[in-house]
DNA sequence: GCGACAG
DNA sequence: ATCTTGTCGC
């Protein structure tokens, strides 16, 4: 079973989530060289009615293939307010995540890591959880600017901070790139324990044929799948 | 005050 | 995210 850490609970107010969010930003370590993993994991979170649906599926690396998957229902504790995704979904994940056997060396969600509006997206808020590498896959904007890559595959451009004077050594936060052609782009993200390079790489060499890499894209059919097996 | 706003 | 079938375009 995979273990995690509780850093904090989940019965917060808005003014507590963003204090959290900035403590454990200044945290979040960005670079550094991580063993090619052997399992990579996607997440991915659905609702239905007051139930979120939290999925864990872990991938063999690099076949991609299938090797493990696992659920959770919890009750749902707070509603969706941008830049608090974290707070809204972690719980269902973390619920699916203590299920998991094969506990994977990095883990790519469905959201943004550093390309946040206090640096703490849903990918990089996990992390200190889970206690292990994780990457952020968006796939719209949340946070920063970019220049809209041309519709080839893996054609990229940089996301850069909204207000550049306020981490003047790291401006770029992100990469938006063209997973697949004619579609529109993915924004790749680092959670934290990770390289920008890094986690570029890996996101690419988990791109097949569709849009989302398969970590992400296994997750979310899962998602939608075991709700309607529950309901 | 106004507009933006992951999933 | 979710409510929802067929349909236009690559």
């Amino acid at each position: 079973m995979a273990e995690y850490k509780q850093v904090h609970s989940f019965d917060l107010q808005i003014s507590q989530m963003k204090k959290i969010q900035y403590e454990l930003a200044s945290k979040v370590e960005i670079g550094g060289k991580i063993r090619t993993p052997s399992i990579i994991g996607g997440v991915d979170v659905s609702f239905m009615g007051e139930k979120a649906v939290g999925i864990v599926v872990c991938l063999a690396f690099p076949s991609l293939e299938l090797i493990e998957y696992s659920y959770s229902s919890v009750e749902v504790s707070m509603p969706y307010i941008p830049g608090y995704l974290a707070f809204r979904e972690l719980p269902a994940f973390l619920k699916a995540w203590e299920k998991i056997k094969n506990v994977p060396d990095v883990v790519m969600f469905d959201g943004h890591g550093v390309a946040h509006p206090r640096r703490l997206g849903i990918a990089s808020h996990a992390s200190f959880f889970i206690e292990r590498p994780t990457i952020g896959i968006g796939k719209s904007l949340l946070y920063g600017i970019t220049v809209e890559p041309a519709k080839e595959k893996f054609s990229q451009n940089p996301i850069y901070d909204n207000v550049y004077t306020k981490h003047p050594n790291d401006s770029i936060i992100g990469m938006s790139m063209c997973s697949k052609e004619k579609t529109k782009p993915i924004y790749i993200s680092c959670g934290n324990l990770i390289s920008l390079e890094e986690a570029i790489k890996l996101s690419q060499m988990s791109i097949t044929k569709y849009r989302l890499p398969e970590p992400t894209r296994y997750a979310h059919l899962y998602s939608q799948k075991v709700k309607k097996e529950i309901s």
